[in-house]
DNA sequence: TGCAAAATAGAACGGTCGTTCTTTTTTGCA
DNA sequence: TGCAAAAAAGAACGACCGTTCTATTTTGCA
């Protein structure tokens, strides 16, 4: 009765748990979390500028009207996907990696849930790729969303490499930056050429660009350790 | 009007002047290259999706049907525009490369020449990676035009590896692909972090970890060659 | 259970899009 | 210089867009 379709099999509950006897989530909430999880779903297909309310409207079926109602215009649906879109590559790709132990295992485990992340999308797309390229040479609300939400990570990942060094497992006279920037180049390359062009092994030259990253900024103390292992 | 495209091949010299007192180019090849011209610089900053035949009319001064008859249809016209963005990366930066020395020379003048066009689209935009990301999910001939274009130059770079392998200055147990492979991912990271997130010193960058990867795949005899210089 | 409030639907708007058709202007060879 | 062919303009089309306004349905607390 109160769930209509319950078209979302892996709901992203990251919001309250509903308490037992009492409705946390009202009709209007629980539709609004419907129509954000299928134009995630389209816009990591077709892009954030793909993304159109009529279309929308079809898939969940509703009426434009009636879709258009909970964001109040455009830019607002779009923003809302981009949250919804961090909060999901935070809770599969960041927090995961948290419980690693930090230092190179930690950044190990950020890369792994990152790549396995980026190759379930060589199929559906990534917003944080495809939104850069749409909003590379704009301004306004859905790109500074983006922007911040990309750039959280980037210090996720920056910090990372900073504990390793720190941990006298990565060599401190590199900047974390560069690191960051050869890891992300990684991901980038597999995007492109897996989900583009598709060639085959693009997942497998990520992962040995990784490891090759890790060997060379690594310190002789934690090679020889991870050797014995 | 709609019979055969081929039957004029783009030339990418149709900006050349025409011979005094003679006609080189008719009025028509005149205009559709200077209509190729505006498309690619608008391509560029918006997108081959977001090319509009109305705003190109605009910009130089046309009808919409005047424009279009050219082209006769919007596929047409942005196929034409990958065609001339294709020759124009072969003309500044394949082609003046391989006046290079076989081996890491030429390789690093490929990336070098690679670095000015991609820095030099850091303001306007990169059809290569915003057209792999607006026709990852699609087919036609749009994007075959588009996978063709970017394969030949991929090719280029991995022969240009094996050459230096042949060479006996890269070492021969490394797969062509994955040096390829990195490189491409440092020039995404290039454009990603330079044109969308405007971070500072992200071409450095890119050059730093291109000598990285020179570096770690050289063989010793060319190390030590290279050092005596 | 009643009733205000919330949620949704429906219709219409002005705008832009690619494309087609017809008409006018321009070109360039005989 | 005349004249057919090429080039360009102009108007209109159907489709889709985001958005607004109003009417209807549904919800959930009193």
């Amino acid at each position: 009765m109160t769930l209509r379709k319950a078209s979302s099999p892996a709901h992203a509950l990251a919001v309250l748990p509903a308490e037992p006897g009492r409705r946390a989530l009202h009709k209007g909430q629980q539709t609004k979390a419907a129509i954000i999880d299928a134009a995630l779903g389209l816009a990591s297909q077709i892009g954030l500028e793909g993304l159109s309310i009529g279309a929308l409207a079809e898939i969940t079926g509703m009426s434009k009207s009636g879709v258009f109602a909970h964001f109040g215009s455009r830019e607002e649906l779009q923003i809302s996907v981009i949250r919804e879109y961090h909060e999901r590559f935070e809770a599969q790709v960041f927090y995961p990696a948290m419980q690693a132990s930090r230092g190179v295992p930690r950044l190990q485990a950020m890369f792994d849930n990152w790549m396995v992340q980026t190759s379930n999308e060589i199929d559906s797309g990534c917003i944080y790729i495809s939104g850069a390229v749409e909003f590379d040479d704009r301004s306004g609300p859905v790109r500074d969303a983006l922007a911040s939400s990309v750039g959280s990570w980037q210090v996720a990942v920056r910090r990372a490499v900073e504990l390793a060094q720190q941990a006298g497992q990565l060599v401190p006279d590199v900047d974390p930056m560069q690191v960051a920037f050869e890891i992300h180049g990684l991901i980038l390359a597999l995007h492109y050429e897996a989900r583009f062009l598709k060639v085959p092994g693009a997942a497998d030259r990520a992962r040995q660009g990784f490891a090759r990253i890790v060997e060379r900024y690594s310190t002789p103390s934690y090679r020889s350790q991870v050797q014995q292992a």
